[in-house]
DNA sequence: CGGATCGAC
DNA sequence: CTATGTCGATCCG
């Protein structure tokens, strides 16, 4: 980071950001930079970023073409447009929420300092010699900081003492902090082991009635915990820090004047009592963090996640700051931030903006207009949400997780063997983790990142969740092989392996599982499987078949090929000690899995019922009949789409239900849209060359699959998909992410409720309503499935379809995009809070009011 | 769906 | 010598 933005520009984002100010030994920001420079020329990491770096400049280079082409009649109209945005969002505005951000002081660093009182007054930071963590304070005037390597904080600050991380600790102390923090909200959100947000306003209320008692807390001098060292170091804190004799808490920039803590001393002589402010909450809250833990936090107070954030950074360390919930209050704060500071605006944004003139917030509002034709829609509303000083009001508690992940670097590793068994190893942690959450995920992703620092992530979903061992393997191995042939005869260089597995059954999902197919796989697995050749162990079954695997397809014979090759580079110890252990955790498990399962198609399915019409068909090709039943879904479903289609009696086609949507509508009222940007086409086109400057090794992508599943075109082909999904059509075949088939297995007859061979009165459940249906064609239940999906969708869309004008359209791919999350994580509740304040009530309610519109004038003055 | 990127801690 | 690990979101093809 800090090498970035020390070769770019004058623009200094972190490094440099701590003062000189004590005159105490230090460096400037130039003779930082200089040091940082020294240690980082001529690396393969300096090589990486320069790289990245050239990319992001063509991406601004295009936005700057795109910029160039926007007439001053286009402008004006996004400014119009983008205005009646800004008015509806102006009212919506909600100020009556008190919420705070707790940010730990250099947390780390702290805990390590507390605990070692060697440490104190050095510089320290916590990590390794390849990263650090964070830094103390006054480490961070050497400009040694959060994810610098260690050993160039030792250039910058030769001193410097690097302590191991040690999360446990850190863990135990952000277990104390959180006990606390629950008191004032039960619902407070926690950010990693040292931010939190917490929503106090309902604290405040029953605040206002408590009794001074309530509000009264102690110095904590004789230690609690601890008690051999602590002592010592707490009384030496507070005479050092001016605690011990007059208990004005804080040297903080906020005014204690007024509401401060009335100390007449009842009858205790080291308490202290808090008012009922929000200021005075929050120094309640970081005065028992301090005598609890010895550790000093910085706090924000304001109306929103998002200014809360903003707001603890401004008087940290151990500092605190409120934003009165006033729109102006707001407006000033914002007036000369540098957008660096919103959260969700990282290195990249910042230079991008940056490049259209934009550093500060107020200069954000001003360019709205440019903005919104130049970013994603997500983007620019992200863009005018900071700009207004618009974030959550409430915090959400975090849904369920969508993905587990482990990666690990080391020194270069290029043989192909230690490749796979690392691969194993990483598997074997993530299935661990896995389990003890109780998740299976249908996407295994595997990462890699070679010498030169190039990130290449290759992914692929099956059909049935893994979550053991063997089965993520399985998968992440042949991902491996992959990227091992692409470069061959060369060896695969990496430094950082990574396996992740995403695609978790949601609960809904899990349920719909447990109650067919689970009993249904498990039938499969252990009956139904081996009742292919009953006499036959597991074992001996695969040992067979992996020999020979007579009349294989293509596709069979190149897998058992590579296979063949990952077995040779697979060191056999390792297979063997597991077997040893467990006699399934065969390397080859899996794979023998799948070769039966090859086998049992090529088999079993010259004969077949089509799922959907019902009729006999023969065929040994596994293609022709999937085409068919393609064709035959095809068929249904345009039926079934244009019919509910037409018993829509609103404007909307079938297109609107698109999973991306275009709205296309364009609603009378607003100004007309014909001439989108002029130089769109050119733009598109003028896509380039990027990226092919690349060493051989990671540009050479995978070549591409066959697609042969359609693509979901309408929402009957979504609940199509659903079924499929969900295995209402145990019979279908459907393509395995390589180049063969696989079928899900067998259901018995009669054993699951997703049998369709017989026509007659099946029971199912649709996956939406979760409700049993009966159902004597498959037809008629999608239609029913349709209809459910019809339902939510329509609801959900009348909830989020917002601003006809706004989202304009159908070429997202003109706009330079990409913005992240960061609101999302900082403002979780913004986005859906928006969608709902804007339906069509609120729209109008918004037209009768056009008098704001001089307040958005004034806006800034 | 897959791949790349961004951003946060 | 020596440049993290984990997660979610978004965009594009």
């Amino acid at each position: 980071m800090s090498w970035n933005s020390s070769c770019n520009d004058g623009v200094l984002l972190r490094v440099g950001i701590s003062d000189n100010k004590a005159g105490m030994e230090g460096l400037d920001k130039e003779k930082i930079n200089k040091i940082i420079m020294e240690a980082t020329k001529g690396s393969r990491f300096y090589e990486n970023e320069l790289k990245k770096d050239q990319q992001v400049n063509q991406r601004i280079e295009k936005m700057m073409r795109l910029k160039e082409k926007i007439t001053t009649q286009q402008l004006l109209k996004a400014q119009l447009q983008v205005d009646k945005l800004v008015i509806e969002l102006e009212q919506s505005r909600n100020l009556s929420n008190t919420i705070v951000h707790i940010d730990m002081d250099a947390f780390y660093a702290a805990v390590e300092m507390r605990d070692n009182p060697e440490l104190k007054e050095k510089p320290i930071a916590v990590g390794s010699m390849s990263m650090l963590s964070t830094s103390n304070y006054h480490a961070r005037r050497f400009g040694v900081r959060a994810a610098m390597p260690g050993f160039i904080a030792k250039k910058l600050c030769p001193h410097l003492t690097i302590v191991p991380l040690n999360f446990e600790k850190y863990g135990k102390v952000s277990k104390e902090v959180r006990e606390i923090l629950t008191e004032y909200d039960p619902n407070f959100m926690p950010m990693g082991l040292d931010e939190a947000y917490l929503n106090i306003t309902e604290h405040l209320e029953e605040r206002l009635n408590w009794p001074e008692d309530k509000r009264r807390f102690f110095f904590n001098t004789e230690s609690t915990r601890e008690k051999d060292k602590d002592d010592i170091n707490m009384s030496a804190k507070f005479n050092e820090d001016g605690y011990s004799s007059s208990p004005v808490l804080f040297e903080d920039n906020t005014p204690l004047m007024d509401n401060r803590p009335e100390q007449r001393d009842q009858s205790v002589e080291n308490s202290i009592v808090f008012g009922t402010s929000a200021e005075e909450v929050v120094k309640e809250i970081r005065f028992r963090i301090e005598q609890q833990t010895q550790l000093t936090a910085s706090a924000g107070i304001a109306p929103n996640t998002m200014l809360a954030k903003m707001c603890s950074d401004r008087n940290k360390p151990n500092g605190q700051c409120r934003i009165a919930p006033e729109r102006q209050a707001v407006i000033d704060f914002l007036k000369d931030l540098p957008i660096r500071k919103v959260p969700g605006i990282g290195k990249v944004t910042e230079k991008m903006l940056k490049a259209l003139g934009i550093v500060t917030c107020s200069e954000l509002y001003q360019q709205r207009a440019l903005l919104s034709l130049l970013f994603s829609e997500a983007s620019w509303r992200n863009f005018l949400d900071i700009s207004l000083g618009l974030g959550s009001t409430h915090l959400e508690k975090d849904g369920e997780r969508k993905s587990m992940s482990t990666e690990r670097t080391f020194s270069e590793i290029n043989s192909a063997e230690d490749q796979y068994s690392l691969c194993r190893e990483l598997c074997r942690d993530l299935a661990q983790e896995l389990q003890k959450e109780g998740l299976k995920g249908k996407t295994v992703t595997l990462k890699l990142k070679n010498v030169n620092f190039e990130v290449k992530t290759r992914a692929s979903t099956v059909l049935s969740s893994v979550s053991t061992e063997e089965e993520i393997f399985a998968v992440a191995k042949d991902l491996l092989g992959t990227e091992i042939d692409s470069v061959a005869p060369h060896p695969l260089r990496i430094r950082l392996m990574g396996v992740r597995v995403s695609g978790f059954l949601s609960e809904e999902e899990k349920r719909y599982q447990q109650k067919s197919i689970k009993s249904f796989l498990k039938s499969g697995k252990e009956t139904g499987f081996l009742r292919l050749q009953p006499g036959k162990s597991n074992r001996e079954y695969f040992t067979k078949n992996s020999e020979a695997s007579p009349r294989g397809s293509f596709f069979d014979k190149k897998r058992a090929a590579r296979q063949l090759n990952s077995e040779n580079l697979c060191p056999n110890e390792s297979v063997g000690k597991q077997l040893f252990h467990d006699q399934k955790s065969s390397a080859n498990f899996v794979e023998e899995t799948k070769k039966v399962t090859d086998l049992q198609n090529s088999n079993l399915c010259k004969t077949f019922t089509c799922p959907v019409c019902f009729e006999k068909q023969s065929s040994n090709d596994l293609e022709e009949l999937n085409r068919h039943i393609d064709e035959c879904l095809n068929g249904t479903v345009v039926k079934d789409a244009m019919d509910i289609s037409k018993n829509d009696n609103s404007r909307e086609n079938t297109l609107n239900f698109l999973p991306h949507f275009k709205n296309e509508n364009v609603d009378e009222r607003q100004i007309n849209k014909t001439d989108q940007l002029a130089g769109t086409d050119q733009f598109a086109s003028a896509s380039d060359n990027s990226a092919s400057n690349s060493t051989e090794k990671f540009t050479q992508l995978i070549p591409d699959k066959p697609h042969r599943e359609r693509q979901p075109s309408n929402l009957s082909d979504i609940a199509i998909n659903v079924c499929m999904k969900q295995c209402l059509f145990p019979k279908r075949f459907s393509q395995d992410k390589g180049d063969h088939f696989e079928k899900t297995e067998h259901t018995e007859k009669n054993s699951s409720s997703c049998s369709f061979d017989t026509k007659e009165d099946s029971i199912l459940v649709c996956p939406v309503c979760n409700l049993q249906q009966k159902t004597t064609s498959l037809v008629s239940f999608n239609r029913h499935v349709d209809v459910c999906l019809n339902k939510g969708l329509i609801q959900e869309l009348t909830e989020k379809k917002d601003f006809p004008a706004m989202t304009s359209n159908t070429e997202n791919s003109n706009r330079v995009g990409g913005l992240s999350r960061g609101q999302q994580c900082a403002n979780p509740s913004q986005g859906t809070k928006r969608s709902g304040l804007t339906t069509s009530q609120s729209v109008s309610k918004k037209a009768k009011s056009c008098n704001s519109k001089h307040t958005i004038e004034m806006f800034f003055k």
